[in-house]
DNA sequence: TATGAATGAGGGTTCATTCAT
DNA sequence: CATGAATGAACCCTCATTCAT
């Protein structure tokens, strides 16, 4: 398997760094070789082109996180502590590999719309797991009955996801996790869970 | 003024409907041209450069919009109806011009930054109009005293952001008006709107 | 006869103005009608095209110079003052009209060889003149019996020639006409005057 | 180094024998590479830009040239011997290479200034050995005391470029190598030598 | 496996010239 | 005579990908 050779994260990590340096634009296959300390061939020895490079990479970063981030909302109780923690994971991964974030949120976005269509593949895991948090907030009472999943999830991760985008804008000149908890309520409240009880951030 | 002779609309319409049909990567300026019926020389006379045909069609179509929409909106006199009619009037504007649709949602932003800066100038018109119904609605009671008027934009801005993308990406299979009312629902919530009253909704 | 009206000189001392600030390569027909205070069609109703301003502000410019200096030439005495003459004329000349010095000297030379082909033929008659001047001075025994006049016509024109350009080349630092004696010293010597009296220079 | 490696040559012939063939406006990049039978991208392995293949041209051909006849002419012991071996070199490289003689005097001179300026570099090392035999024939005599040696340069260069202009507008119908000894007088005359001494042409 | 020299398709823009008014 | 909006041909350069070594 490609994927297990030290060089294929290597030159992962080197467009990471190339794109968000350089913008995607400026991203051309020799400069992420270079960054790498690969020749532009080797490149093309672990993908299948320069498309895959990007959709790898998405896969890799996103794919993981969301594996990784999965269990670990299992073991929550309440629908609303998971989302809080979903918001606060995302919001921290993101802090946490800035180069990552402006790729993720700015430059990736350039790319054409096969590409995207590609990259929401990997985002359908991210949607389900968002549903099933709405499922459960709506049979076990914490949510409104009356809640459209669907458009509930284009909320929250619209809402994370602008979110994210003001903050890389703004050249992430505040603390991204300081609004975990706000963002948090605000969404709570657009699923209906302040109408009956006390707000779950203050869980 | 270049902008009050009929060629100047004409090329813009053809860009729209060049790059909605093509792909932001496929709209040559010579097809464009083509569509527009004009010689390729000619869209020099009316824009600086390919970057600005984009930066003018964006400007035409959303500055416009957000001038029509303005007072409109300021005839409402609740927060909550003036949201309802802001998310309203976005879904049916772009619902009745799919190719604009198409290419601000997902195209214009296969763009370079600087294209995309130059957007966002216009979009601030836009946020400083949700900005002043979050405010008004916080001052009238209708939204939470509480409410961090920045997060709640992004909420309602990424939120509806969102709903159209994927009504995009989803073929524009189902009729986007039908839902205003639930995403106008699911807002308020997030604004507070519902722990002090009926929904606006129902209003 | 179009050449009597007066937009036609016009446009020429228009084209020798934008030449020489703009350079060759700048010199659009667009911007030589807006200095002529022309529409960019008008020129066309003077000028076959772009080729023919050029030919014809030579034609007008070095033709009625050498018209001029024709029958002022014929009435000194000697082959040495004749030349003497000729090259403080021709200094004078490009001196008073340092714009036309440039673009006779450096860009006009960046044209295509039709152009310059044709630009010869103008010279033609200067070639004529200073070839008269020598063989009178190989007849009366000024210059020396072999001298081949065309050589020697080279070696004039060439010296005068190299010498005005390098003199545009240092911006015109110093007094082109303080080189007027020496330098026709040099090309009496050349022409083998100094062999058989006084330098012609002390005349 | 790039310069080393056969394609570098191979392009910079190619250049001259498409610049000589169809002119300078006429020269495309993708001609040039046809004739060099490398593809165009191949060029810019070699090249920074088109202008950077002229200059090169002109370095490699002339510059090399210059470098080439410097210790041949300080082998020579008159300063009157000196120049005739610099008139019949000149005379003999562009007689041999004629598609180098018109891209040198024809159609390199229809380039930008820029270019042209960049040129005039590569030359001054070729001013600097004139002045050199100049100030040697003054100091031992050969020359008059009174030589302005930037007048006397400019009469040599003047006439040596006019000739060989001279000769490829005639299209080379005469052997130019014919007239070195002819010119050779000429300008020691003009330099002064006659008057104390036999023709150094005669030695 | 790894290299890196070579490939070649593809497009935004300028500007001399025309012609309907 | 005069205008100036419209025309459309023409070209340099980049960069993802290949393949001989």
């Amino acid at each position: 398997m490609k994927k297990n050779r030290p060089k294929y994260m290597q030159i992962i990590d080197a467009a990471v760094s190339v794109i968000a340096e350089n913008g995607y634009h400026q991203a051309q296959v020799s400069r992420i070789a270079k960054q790498a300390g690969v020749a532009d061939g080797t490149i093309y020895l672990y993908f299948k082109n320069k498309e895959d490079i990007l959709i790898s990479l998405f896969e890799e970063k996103m794919g993981s996180y969301i594996e990784k981030i999965e269990p670990v909302i299992a073991g929550k109780e309440s629908a609303a502590e998971k989302l809080l923690l979903l918001i606060d994971s995302h919001f921290r991964m993101l802090s946490e590999d800035r180069d990552l974030a402006i790729v993720t949120q700015l430059e990736l976005r350039q790319s054409n719309k096969e590409l995207r269509l590609k990259i929401n593949e990997v985002l359908k895991g991210y949607m389900k797991l968002i549903d099933e948090i709405l499922l459960e907030g709506k049979q076990n009472g914490e949510f409104s009955r009356s809640l459209d999943i669907r458009l509930a999830r284009q909320m929250i991760f619209g809402t994370i996801d602008e979110t994210v985008t003001t903050w890389i804008m703004n050249e992430q000149k505040y603390e991204l996790n300081t609004l975990s908890i706000p963002i948090h309520e605000l969404l709570l409240n657009g699923c209906g869970a302040g109408t009956s009880g006390p707000s779950a951030s203050q869980v």
